[in-house]
DNA sequence: GTAATAGTGTCTATAAGACACTATTGA
DNA sequence: TCAATAGTGTCTTATAGACACTATTAC
């Protein structure tokens, strides 16, 4: 018998369920900023276990219909949100015999960043409660279930990291903005100040930005209106934005 | 009933094979340095599928005796190398449809780093090939199975990312070693030249090693030998190194 | 005019790159 | 003594932080 048809043969036979595997799902962590706090939505559980406790939105994979890991966490952020086109990026897998009661589970988690005027919630059939709560405040009354509390923990840090050295805020606003408004961002999510002067020339020389040639006029002097550069990827700075001395 | 009752009653009658699930792995890159090289760690595979072919080392998670991931990839680590705290950190997961022939698959995507002198290979029981090979010559004689090339790509275009802006290499060498050779781990990783003077500065301001009080003496000038300091994590410098301008 | 926010000029501080220099060993 | 590698002094360069300054609007 050659090698490929005994591979076919192996494959004929092969049944999935001949082995225990693990649970597999995936979890997101979807943040925006709104009333200049950083946000997240969770999802009041409808189903056991766990039911009624605030969760991580999320869910099994669709053999199915989804083609890829990414497919799922984008199906579930659409499910939720009604946003199809969202910053995403997978920031880490749990896998462990006790982290969900019906046995050995694995979960990946991905962050995705939407601009709050996007949002239209809960275009869900499930009727699920789904919610924004600032992510400071995830704790006393959202005590989450499973370990999401330590996987929402985990990819809030990934963002403050990552936005020390990227370019990502951008991901949290509409597409035109003033670079006030991105800085307020960035600080947001920072959780400092930042000098508007050093911000402003790291932005401009990164150069990944375009005016819009609009100005946005507010009660005050008018600010130029901005937008990312057409297929920009997300910048990488070679130093860290520090905050105060 | 109360919640808590239900939730016991439904996971009575949970059964895992109700459900369609995906196969779910963890698959390593082993990286070390031996002769000026950075080398990864590959096995010929001994079963189907894609027997015969190289392939990353990994496998099935032990539901029985993994109580976490990072179990199963420390496991894996141990069976092929010997060697059992390893520098170890979680990569990226990748799950598809296509990936495996056996059907909808995840598989974990590690990353190992170890010293080349504490290297045992092969105290495996599974009769499989297991071999060193240069990252960069893995293309045409070793062609990996399934996506382990592009697995191993993502994996080595992390640990460059990050040995911009790390301490890692240092667990790519021995205990004790001289900044010369500290050195030019950094330069066999990052594939290009560092400057002397710039890199003893960076490590030694870091403040993660010591000094064993030894020298190392080779055919000329002795230098001091250094090991990192007891309890010190991974250093992240603030700005990249950025090699020859 | 004033208040308020947008945007700039320019000095200092920090850490990396360049590169010539000195130091210590074996043979 | 010389060859070879270890290790230093110090100048230049790049980019962040500080902070005072000017610019443009609504009222």
């Amino acid at each position: 018998m050659s090698k490929v048809d005994s591979e076919k043969a192996f494959l004929k036979n092969y049944n999935i369920h001949d082995f225990d595997v693990p649970l597999t799902s995936v979890d997101m962590a979807i943040f925006t900023v709104r009333d200049a706090q950083l946000q997240v939505l969770l999802v009041k559980r409808a189903q056991h276990p766990a039911m009624g406790q605030w969760a991580l939105p999320g869910g099994f994979i669709d053999l199915k219909h989804d083609k890829t890991l990414s497919d799922t966490a984008r199906r579930k952020l659409l499910e939720k949100t009604g946003i199809d086109t969202p910053y995403l990026e997978q920031v880490e897998t749990f896998g462990s015999k006790a982290r969900d009661p019906r046995g050995w589970s694995v979960t990946v988690a991905y962050l995705a960043l939407i601009a709050s005027e996007d949002i239209s919630l809960s275009r869900d059939e499930s009727s699920e409660e789904v919610t924004w709560v600032p992510v400071n405040k995830v704790k006393k009354p959202y005590k989450l279930a499973f370990d999401h509390g330590k996987i929402l923990g985990i990819c809030h840090e990934r963002l403050k990291n990552k936005v020390q050295y990227t370019s990502l805020p951008v991901n949290l606003l509409p597409t035109e903005f003033t670079l006030t408004e991105l800085q307020q961002t960035f600080e947001t999510v920072l959780g400092n100040s930042v000098e508007k002067k050093s911000f402003r020339r790291r932005i401009l020389v990164a150069d990944i930005l375009e005016e819009t040639g609009e100005m946005k006029s507010g009660s005050n002097r008018p600010a130029k209106l901005y937008r990312v550069k057409p297929d920009s990827r997300t910048h990488f700075f070679a130093r860290t934005i520090e905050g105060p001395r």
